[in-house]
DNA sequence: CCGCCTGCTGACAGTTTATGGCAGTAGCGT
DNA sequence: ACGCTACTGCCATAAACTGTCAGCAGGCGG
């Protein structure tokens, strides 16, 4: 009674698994099931919203992202998330904001409606909306911290100075309207914060920079006098 | 095939709709099934998770809350989630910020390991951390606003003078660190805001006020001159 | 204490649904 | 053209779900 959908469970994380295509069979095989019962269980996953392709003669693919099993949520919890995601919708960058919108449409679609007012305009954030365009792409920023990836920028500082410089990001800080990248800047052997739309241009290298993200961050904030919360 | 579970769904929506204990009998007659099978559906609902109290002699009650079916979030949409809870953690009053957290854990739980360092420190807010202890429950506050309240209020402001008033609360303002009650204030017969921590003590009554939050929200922000982005 | 209502579990037969194998069509790449 | 693959329909079989019946346990009122 719960085997079916344990199997698309782990059909998906199976699928998110592979980059490249993965054929039926292997699925079929990996799933322990038919590859006639694959098929139907790709539909089904595909019904449910799913963003799985197929192509013949390739295989499937999963676009990344994440499928959540069903969840129960406190009512609290759902306020939470409701208020978080507006928040990121107002304060991020552009393209998360966006994000934020999308997945407190999704969140608010399934709501029954009693729950759903919950969403619109009861909360508001109070100040300017964000403005400053980013020309770098923080989520690509995001990504190199989660990746630990070597960061070369060509930044324009508040004076006008056009500097280029090697970096390694370990933090990405949200302030009101800006955000901010901390990292380890190679040029100048310390720690420096670079505002994500004072960026002209960067290049994301494919090497990964020698240290551990969590431990620059943690003596970063040894150098801080004010502690900062994460 | 999806019968099944849409079912599940329909008797949880059933059971948020009563407040007092439903017994199985009622609860088997609306989802057309019988009784037998909504033990085994309730069984199924609690094995998925959900928060159903049953007792003898009295019937079932659902905890406020609510069961997000499965949903397919792609990996910005995750990320604005998390950012989000993780803002709300850091930035509301304290029951929402638990709510936050207890939220994010929950999601987390269930990332495979790979998405799941999203979740740490990649990114930080930064500056001092809510300390302002609210007296007032805010999560009381926030349900008068939805449920259009009228809230009584005692009051001291920045002189320290201490007034009681009736207002009508229509949006809840978040600041960096304070939150701001929104009002239709009786006593002054204009809009009124109030900060959360300087309410001294509060009454939420029964009765409903005489108009729309929505209409009180659009007039009110009619008599700003700075636009504010709700 | 009793009787009543209710939640909860087990067993069994009937029904529904899911599954697997087979056959066939269509699209993609070489 | 050929091989590989996604995809669909059909059908017999296997599995799961469902309803009926029976029985036990726990709260509530008399």
């Amino acid at each position: 009674m719960v085997a079916r959908s344990e199997r698309l469970l782990t059909l998906l994380q199976t699928l998110r698994r592979y980059r490249r295509p993965v054929t039926g069979t292997v699925l079929a095989a990996e799933t322990g099931v038919s590859l006639r019962t694959l098929y139907r269980d790709i539909a089904s996953l595909q019904a449910q919203g799913a963003m799985i392709e197929g192509e013949a003669g390739l295989g499937y693919v999963l676009k990344p992202g994440f499928m959540l099993p069903p969840m129960m949520f406190s009512e609290e919890e759902l306020e939470a998330l409701v208020l978080g995601s507006r928040w990121v919708a107002r304060a991020a960058e552009p393209r998360l904001a966006n994000a934020g919108a999308d997945a407190l449409a999704k969140i608010a679609a399934v709501l029954p409606p009693d729950m759903r007012d919950m969403v619109d305009s009861a909360t508001l954030f109070v100040g300017r909306k964000r403005q400053d365009e980013d020309k770098a792409d923080v989520s690509a920023i995001r990504k190199a911290i989660r990746l630990e990836r070597i960061l070369e920028l060509h930044y324009g500082d508040e004076q006008g100075r056009i500097s280029r410089r090697r970096v390694w990001p370990f933090a990405l800080g949200y302030f009101e309207h800006v955000r901010i990248i901390m990292c380890w800047c190679e040029l100048r052997q310390d720690f420096r914060h670079f505002r994500t739309d004072r960026i002209i241009d960067m290049v994301i290298h494919d090497t990964r920079y020698p240290r551990r993200r969590t431990v620059l961050l943690k003596e970063w904030r040894d150098t801080q006098d004010t502690p900062i919360e994460h």
